[in-house]
DNA sequence: CCAAAAGTGTTGAGTCTACACCCATGC
DNA sequence: GCATGGGTGTAGACTCAACACTTTTGG
């Protein structure tokens, strides 16, 4: 990619994604290990010179996970002229083999457009690319030191995602196709960081209208077994018109 | 600014700016009439190699409303190639007496930043820029014909004031140092587009803590005099701890 | 003194919170 | 059978929407 002449790809125009997923009742975040540094970086890329910003955080996401047709929202544009770091991104490119001067495309100033996804943990398969030798999962609670301003940029989406769980009900996106209660619940307990009465929120959540109870239920699990539920898309269509807002 | 030279500005970025005003009970927009087109446009500039984007909002705004230090707000960032207009921008260009090819930077893709900023109309003083004949309110409800997306640009900026003013009492940004509360009312009522019950306003709005009463009533006005109201900014951090969510 | 606008209070409906109770399952 | 987790129900606190009453001012 980076081999590739400036005149494919907008200049100083970046985006990255803030991939969140959820296992073991921990809300994960997919990250890089660069190969040019000791630090990870949120999975990011470029726009090409006709291509639509939203369509390259797309590409960016479906080229990591394998995932396509995704939860992803644009939530804030970073525009400081010191997030780039020149001296990363010489070393970026002589760890893929590029030796350049300082009017190098890569080397100017970057803004990026930040954008965050909701996956099912499950259904993804990491994949690093040129730059990084890994891409994994890792707690939000537990992250690594990151490049740059990816920090910032992440805890900016984790910001967005709660404000958002508050007026949307999105949280089903980060849970496969079928889930109990219980786990949903797990779910919004770790992204708003709070404890949550198990009877009340049921019924908001049902309340919602939005979930099928399947005959279902959990198997192999010790003491009483949960129903499973599945998301209803024709239901929250409606359900968005009747407007559902509210705080936890 | 079009004549100078390509290596001050960022290439293919730029900012533009929803300027609200509140005024004769109608919420204002700022826009510019165009020289080179019968369209009107938002306010918008490009920014300096080594600005931050937000500072150059800022400076655009500062430009067209000689205001600083007023409430500004990111919120989207548009992407879409078809966004430019290479036709409008020649003729941009022409009307600032530049020939130039296909190759000028101004004629490339851009993409824009949004801001959105809320304003004392009272206290603006609208100052057309280089490419335009005219810098005027209108209001929201009858906008003319606009430029490019700014169409689009307008809705999303509403849409997400909308939201904000939700979770968060912003509307006296767009009055004066000293209010009233009929007038706060009429704010409100004109941006969520419906009326509101005058007394279960007044003790939500009161509820919140973060307005003084005044000893003054307003002067000269037919019927019983409304009390003046301040806001109070070290109420406002105190409140924001306790938060102050909830939708009307 | 009357109409219109503003300040203040009340009441019933609805919602949310904090529980109690019962049921199912593995050990 | 008992500890644990899940499904369902309910009483009290709280909030909110809809309204009545009084006060002030201009004409």
């Amino acid at each position: 990619m980076l081999h590739e002449e400036e005149a494919i790809f907008q200049p100083g125009l970046s985006v990255d994604c803030v991939i969140f997923g959820f296992h073991d009742n921990q809300l994960k975040v997919l990250l890089l290990k660069m190969k040019a540094a000791d630090k990870w970086a949120l999975p990011g890329g470029f726009v090409y010179k006709e291509e639509d910003v939203e369509d390259a955080a797309v590409r960016v996401l479906q080229s990591r996970t394998g995932l396509r047709n995704i939860f992803l929202q644009q939530f804030h544009t970073f525009g400081d002229p010191a997030r780039s770091n020149r001296k990363l991104n010489r070393a970026l490119l002589r760890s893929v083999g590029v030796q350049a001067d300082d009017s190098h495309w890569f080397l100017q100033r970057f803004i990026t457009v930040g954008y965050y996804a909701l996956v099912d943990f499950s259904g993804a398969v990491p994949q690093p690319d040129a730059t990084s030798e890994a891409c994994a999962w890792w707690d939000f609670q537990e992250m690594p030191a990151l490049v740059m301003d990816h920090q910032h940029i992440l805890q900016k989406a984790l910001e967005t995602l709660r404000k958002q769980l508050n007026d949307q009900p999105i949280g089903y996106n980060l849970l496969p196709e079928k889930f109990t209660m219980p786990e949903l619940q797990r779910l919004y307990e770790t992204i708003l960081g709070k404890q949550l009465d198990r009877r009340n929120f049921q019924r908001k959540m049902l309340g919602y209208g939005i979930l099928n109870r399947l005959e279902e239920r959990k198997q192999g699990v010790a003491h009483k077994a949960p129903y499973y539920y599945s998301f209803d898309k024709e239901k929250y269509a409606v359900a968005l018109e009747n407007g559902l807002q509210q705080g936890w």
